[in-house]
DNA sequence: GGTTCAATCAGGGATGTCCCCGATGGCGGC
DNA sequence: GCCGCCATCGGGGACATCCCTGATTGAACC
């Protein structure tokens, strides 16, 4: 027998990582249990796990800024994102972010076992009725809730805008995802400038008013 | 030793129920655990448990559908409702359909074991945070929109506090009340001194929290 | 009459925000 | 090969934010 899937359970509830734990412990090794965004980023950079099952609603930015934080700096961890919420815009937001499925948490203990197995195994796993408009969103042409808006930013200037609308100073937002202070000055202009905005204090309307945080 | 606490766990989220399970199984005498509606009205009525810990969001109802069926026709079972969601309407409709407490889910181990001990023994069980609004909302003449902390800012602090929070500058701010820039810094100062704040996008985040807007 | 407090304003300084100018290296298209 | 775009960084400057100290007025309270 093959060694065991090595999972890290991420998600804010202690009383449902222990719910995991104890049905899935004995199939799968749980490397690690998190409940949030920071613990998570460094425990998938420490502990290397072979699937990380996220949930989806975290403080902070939530699943996807665990994901994009992380980048695809480790393409040996897939992530399982697991919610409660079947909204079309929670699933492509995790998935766009690099989630590689997409489980809702009515599913039973065999079914989830099944998904991390295939994901570990390079699959794309989703629950069937999300599957549909995951199709949708990727496959056609007119995507369901892509932002034309948004769509015009660069991947960091994207980064860089949700940290600054959440009320990061440039420093913070420098220090976090590693780059000179400049630089992030750099973006922040950009996107006003592509987004017609004249400070930050309207991009932060501007991203709430989409729902981005 | 007295007799252990016997308690049914409704929740339709399996994983949940399997935590609960894991975790308070060595305390408390889990007599069941059901997914649904019908199945816990049913259950109930069965078993007689102790304590029902009760999930708020379920399909066809939700726990406050439980709760009405019950009715009074069981005193001696008391309902501990157990939700992710912290809003004053899900509280105050559970709590009015019979309910004796209301914990959110970020709960601990050992502060849901005190909770369903202190249901069990008649007292009413709130989470910290939940404590205020639920007793504004049945204690007061004036409903919930009192707020300590914006009492605690004069007038002209309050009236100054929204249009900051709203984007405003300084200069914007001073000329819309007809003030000199100086003293509009006075009085961010003095709210973000009183409402232990550290910046003004922690006050905008503080006011939108507060639907101030 | 003295005290307390809300409200108003000023000077000065540290830091943050936003813009201008510029530079480099990489990557993809024609 | 050149051009455009992206990402990265720097200097310098104008202005905004946030803090400090310190001041005056008027109204309320005892």
């Amino acid at each position: 027998m093959s060694a065991r899937i090595r999972v890290l359970v991420v998600d804010d509830h202690a009383m449902f990582r222990a719910g995991v734990k104890a049905e899935l412990g004995d199939e799968v090794d749980i490397v690690g249990d998190v409940g949030s965004v920071d613990e998570a980023t460094s425990a998938i950079r420490e502990l290397r796990p072979d699937v990380v099952l996220l949930d989806v609603h975290l403080p902070h930015g939530g699943g996807v800024a665990i994901l994009e934080a992380l980048g695809d700096s480790l393409p040996a961890t897939k992530s399982l994102a697991l919610s409660v919420s079947d909204a079309a815009e929670d699933v492509i937001a995790v998935i766009r972010a690099g989630a590689r499925g997409y489980v809702t948490k009515t599913i039973t203990h065999d079914e989830l076992l099944d998904a991390i197995r295939r994901v570990h195994a390079g699959d794309a796993v989703f629950s069937p009725r999300l599957a549909g408009f995951v199709l949708d969103a990727f496959a056609s042409t007119k995507p369901v809730t892509t932002d034309p808006d948004l769509d015009r930013l660069t991947q960091r200037e994207q980064e860089v805008l949700r940290l600054i609308a959440r009320g990061y100073t440039y420093k913070e937002v420098a220090a976090r995802i590693h780059l000179s202070v400049k630089t992030v000055e750099t973006h922040v202009s950009s996107v006003l400038r592509k987004l017609q905005l004249s400070n930050r204090h309207e991009l932060t309307a501007w991203a709430t008013d989409r729902r981005l945080l």
